[in-house]
DNA sequence: TTGTATGCGTTATCAC
DNA sequence: GTGATAACGCATACAA
């Protein structure tokens, strides 16, 4: 059996609610009997039990997360920050992932509903174009913060970089380097992300006076295999491009995998830009240049920003976008020097 | 104000307790107003409260992880393999990081222990010789689960691979490969994975007719950073190695870079095994031959065994060891064509 | 400064 | 099959 506050309270004679209050700090009890109380509960090995105190104050102190694939190191990141700013604050975390799957993510949502979580930290999956599942967050109060893959739909504090600017920029650099025909292997456009990075690469190109050229432009999942048939696709081009701006490492990875077997060099022949800064891009050859997104700070941010809600849930929000700042890193997957 | 089971009743002239049966699909129930009471929950929006049942119960249906690092590629995908298996059982994971930090795993595991989890699944810290915050687990009967860096002081499951067989596997591959001398770049001994790796160094070299020099065995904290030094030291030597057994990937990654600086070949004049299977391995250049650990699979098992700890809590277990497969993975960095 | 009484929402034990 | 009641451990309003 546990020892309870009912067990310390007779041990010592007082009342049970001296003692929770004691136990809690509670101003109004004496330095004497909390000191006492305190030792005594450590002597008794009481731990509290804090689902009963939970159930009581509706309080769980517990962030709910979400994310589609805990093992990509962006969302690790993330993670990694959340955990960081809360375990400082006294939350603790639950993690789910959807495996980009919406039925699953409907569930998952529904359990950390139900499972009282004081707020939800969430980055959508793929396929997930009903919301009704964070509806029921927003609509009863319990705050709830985005990042990375966000939705205009519902009003909550948004977490992003600015994919847009991103892609402006990658691409510009590309043509600052030389490159007079840059393609671009891109998501799915339905994801907001996705549609940005590609509309920045789009204004660069114009921007420049060059034409935006469909054959150019391949858009699919992103996965290793998909980058390898993409770079399959543009140089099967008659005229071929000179440079890539891949909206993913994973991507970007598989062009070079794939150009090096055939022959075409990077950067000599063909310049080339990822996204993210996966671990790897740095250690490949060549390194890929790429962008830089702040994950850790990102997950600290989203952390930050629920448990200032959770803890002035009464007072009006006025909810923000937040923007992250990115780096571009260029290596020598884009440089000729 | 949240819907419960009492608004259920009222509304259907039930009682509290026949909807608490219905919603539980007890046989007792008939289909009619089973059928019934569950529509009109649904219609309701009831969400059960889950903190209150599992306060009556006792029973939180969660699972608490501890790791030290979420963002290193190993343990995110052990944790990914937990959470699947959790998923499908009806399990919550909750999950914390160590930072290898010997106070903050220790108030972790108070604090999830507080949480009346259901069970532990950890990998320990760099740093964790007390062993007293475990012990609370194994003393209450909490289903407990290590991997990875596991412990002999506490009885319960543990997932380890055979890091003594892949030490000496790792070594005798960089032998058979035509290596005269191989040197051995090691964590701290006071971690049994990384003594056991390097006694199955140790094994191999004995065993191939070599001696043991002191002068190429270097121990250190396996950073990026380290790895750089340890390569230094190594190639102070008058007579140089020719191979090296690196005990994780990031040390191997660092030798490779450091000898490129210094035009030494691999696999031309030093041939090279890392540890880990971390992604970048095999697409740095050259590829790393490795050790790969099957992460997700790990997580599996740990996530079933304590699941089938706490579905049976009375029946008596015997605690086992499991010993998941490696796989020396021979990429260029450790063979010469 | 401390004690008494009450209730959070659910499930389990009886009873019918 | 269904209902009444108690209990889980804690925090809090109110009393003293």
């Amino acid at each position: 059996m546990e020892t309870t506050i009912h067990d310390i309270a007779k041990k010592l004679n007082f009342s049970a609610s001296t003692v929770s209050r004691a136990l809690n700090n509670n101003p109004k009890i004496s330095e004497a009997t909390r000191k006492l109380i305190k030792k005594t509960a450590d002597e008794m090995g009481y731990r509290p039990n804090i689902l009963a105190a939970s159930f009581r104050t509706k309080r769980t102190n517990t962030i709910g997360v979400v994310v589609p694939h805990i093992n990509r190191h962006f969302f690790s990141s993330v993670i990694s920050g959340i955990e960081e700013v809360a375990y400082k604050s006294g939350f603790t975390v639950t993690i789910s992932q959807s495996n980009d799957n919406f039925e699953k993510e409907n569930k998952i949502t529904h359990t950390l509903f139900s499972n009282r979580v004081d707020g939800l930290i969430i980055s959508l999956g793929m396929n997930t174009i009903d919301f009704s599942h964070l509806k029921l967050f927003s609509d009863k109060n319990i705050p709830l913060v985005f990042f990375d893959r966000v939705v205009d739909e519902i009003k909550a504090h948004k977490i992003v970089v600015d994919d847009f600017d991103c892609g402006y920029l990658a691409t510009k650099h590309l043509i600052e380097q030389g490159a007079k025909r840059v393609a671009h292997i891109g998501g799915s456009l339905n994801i907001k992300i996705y549609k940005n990075r590609q509309d920045g690469y789009i204004k660069a190109i114009k921007e420049s006076g060059f034409e935006i050229e469909e054959s150019l432009i391949v858009n699919n999942s992103l996965t290793r295999e998909d980058g390898t048939n993409a770079a399959k696709k543009l140089f099967r081009n008659k005229k071929l491009p000179d440079a890539i701006f891949c909206a993913n490492d994973t991507t970007a990875l598989s062009v070079i995998i794939y150009l090096r077997e055939n022959n075409i060099k990077v950067p000599e022949n063909v310049l080339l830009v990822g996204f993210s800064n996966e671990p790897f891009s740095e250690v490949v050859t060549p390194p890929i240049s790429t962008i830089k997104q702040p994950g850790f700070l990102m997950g600290k941010k989203a952390a930050e920003l629920i448990i200032h809600q959770i803890n002035n849930k009464n007072t009006k929000q006025n909810f923000e976008t937040i923007t992250m700042p990115t780096e571009l890193i260029i290596r020598n997957s884009s440089t000729r020097n």
